[in-house]
DNA sequence: GTCTATAATCCGATAGAC
DNA sequence: GTCTATCGGATTATAGAC
């Protein structure tokens, strides 16, 4: 192991937290996952209580979900804007996939941590959709005519991010579609000239 | 109350179990927010174990949401499929949020009882999706040429989910956009002649 | 920084009076 | 069927040796 103790902690905490929830978590787990000795109470040379190590869970993985929308690059500009706008869905679910430890927070603890709650929703929903608006009008610069683009836009980030959690809450996705199938349908919905 | 101190138990654990997750609730809070003396154990004279009661608080949820399900009827027939359509989306939407409680304890719990994700699958994925698919043929008679309707299919019902999560997860839709607004650009998405 | 040991509390569950 | 009382074990957290 050539990581430090605590960020052992860390990811036995996020693992277990994820797994198990908050609640359902000791801190007895915590010590034996990260390979400390269980009930030893080394934990607490690392961690003040285990509300706080839940904090600095929730900030590492909302630092790398930031840093992951970051690294997101623009493929090669291609002719057809079909295929464009296929590689970019499809680069959407991947970023969902990435950061699939905290949606899984927000999905178990969002009742409990409503700090959580509110500051998942300003780095996703709020910059991300902004974000993403400007991507689709790129992807999209004769963008069919519909009447209410930021509707149409809710309607693709809903449909990516219900794929995702179906796949994430059941095991698979909706219909059994898998995510190239599921891009092109939606990718075609969107282009389909009318 | 005219309710069974049984009934209220279960009213009380599927509150706290949807707040704080199985893990995170006690014996001790259920009977509190049943009425019951904290901690003085009559909780045991109603059901055998945390375990037990947190199964038939799933048995319950999951029967409700049956109930939901065969209560569905049919708008009157209208000439414009686009209103026809629009209608029956914004009627899935009151379903999922009909049963909230049952999709909130699988966000929760499913990690750590896997046979609630199996039923809930059976229950939502596989009879709802069929069941779902036969409304939108019916509806949509002269679907436009998709290549792919079950793809189509797939879209549709993330597009709804997501939708539901985003307001379930977060307190509020994708981009604010409200149900009548996300329905009919869905709607419109599906219905443009083209 | 990790360990043993332990304090103090909490929790699931039971016994028995009423 | 609800209560008081409590058992045994788990849990959070600390003290102190190494």
């Amino acid at each position: 192991m050539s990581s430090t103790t605590r960020e052992r902690i860390l990811d036995a905490a996020l693992a277990l937290i994820q797994q198990r929830g908050f609640g359902g978590t000791t801190v007895t787990d915590i010590e034996e996952l990260a390979g400390l000795s269980p009930g030893s109470g080394s934990f607490y040379r690392h961690f003040r209580s285990k509300e706080d190590v839940f904090g600095e869970v929730f900030e590492r993985e909302l630092g790398r979900a930031q840093q992951h929308r970051q690294a997101f690059e623009r493929g090669p500009v291609t002719a057809d804007p079909r295929e464009a706008l296929t590689r970019r869905l499809l680069q959407q679910l991947d970023y969902l996939a990435q950061i699939r430890p905290l949606i899984t927070l927000l999905a178990r603890e969002h009742g409990r941590f409503p700090e959580l709650t509110r500051k998942i929703r300003g780095a996703l929903l709020d910059e991300g959709i902004a974000e993403e608006a400007e991507h689709l009008t790129r992807d999209l610069p004769d963008l069919p005519g519909h009447e209410d683009p930021h509707a149409l836009l809710a309607v693709v980030v809903s449909a990516l991010t219900g794929y995702h959690l179906s796949r994430e809450f059941f095991g698979r996705p909706p219909a059994d579609i898998d995510p190239d199938r599921f891009t092109a349908a939606l990718a075609a919905l969107l282009t389909t000239p009318r």
